[in-house]
DNA sequence: TGTAAATATGACTATATAATCATATATCAG
DNA sequence: CTGATATATGATTATATAGTCATATTTACA
């Protein structure tokens, strides 16, 4: 009970919520397209990625300098269901809908600077 | 997105999460009923069904003195999908399962006393 | 009207969260 | 090894949350 109220702790931030959908959406982003989509600062989306991590949602894939975040492919089967049920939901949230745009168009011009 | 964020945090505390599978697993509860199932103070119990009403979780129903929380019958689609997902696992979550058996033990004895 | 019972709330304390600046760490290129 | 880049983290401040005692409010009923 603990652990899955944690779980939903971790979601229930817009930022983190946010961060959720563009990984469900997107499959692997790194902190610097968190940083251009949310318009935060690099040590605020850190915290939250971390924060996420903690709570079990991401996992990490390095790359040289980049550190890509990816939803957990093992997190519990209720969090697996709520995720899905976020994501049939996505397309009514505005913000949610805006966030892949913008990251979209980040990523078209992002290839000559980052793999 | 910020909805959705504080419809979540209401649901990230443990009590408040034991409290909104019994209203889904009862349909009816008042404040006393919480206070014996969850062996908490009478104003922990209050503040906890004042946060779930103020984030449009529970309505209430008041008959005499006594007042019976249910779960908001207008919640929005996701929020209704949420319950839906936790009410599939409570049966594995070990205290969701003890809180209704202790529920039904104390609502065994308790017409004697109250309506 | 006055009392009792169920519930809500003010006031306080302790703890957790969130944002952000500055700094540290890790990795790669040269 | 050195510098540059991406990311993480220490320290600080502001705010939110949670628990709890004491007290207020609401309702029923004698």
């Amino acid at each position: 009970m603990n652990h899955l109220a944690q779980t939903l702790k971790a979601l229930s931030d817009p930022i983190r919520l946010r961060i959720v959908l563009l990984l469900q959406a997107e499959g692997e982003i790194c902190v610097c397209d968190l940083m251009a989509v949310l318009q935060l600062p690099q040590s605020t989306v850190s915290r939250h990625l971390a924060y996420l991590k903690r709570s079990c949602w991401v996992d990490i894939r390095r790359q040289g300098v980049w550190i890509y975040y990816q939803l957990s492919a093992e997190s519990c089967a209720i969090c697996q269901e709520l995720l899905l049920t976020l994501k049939r939901h996505a397309a009514a949230l505005p913000e949610s809908v805006a966030d892949r745009k913008s990251l979209a168009v980040f990523l078209k011009d992002k290839p000559a600077a980052c793999p």
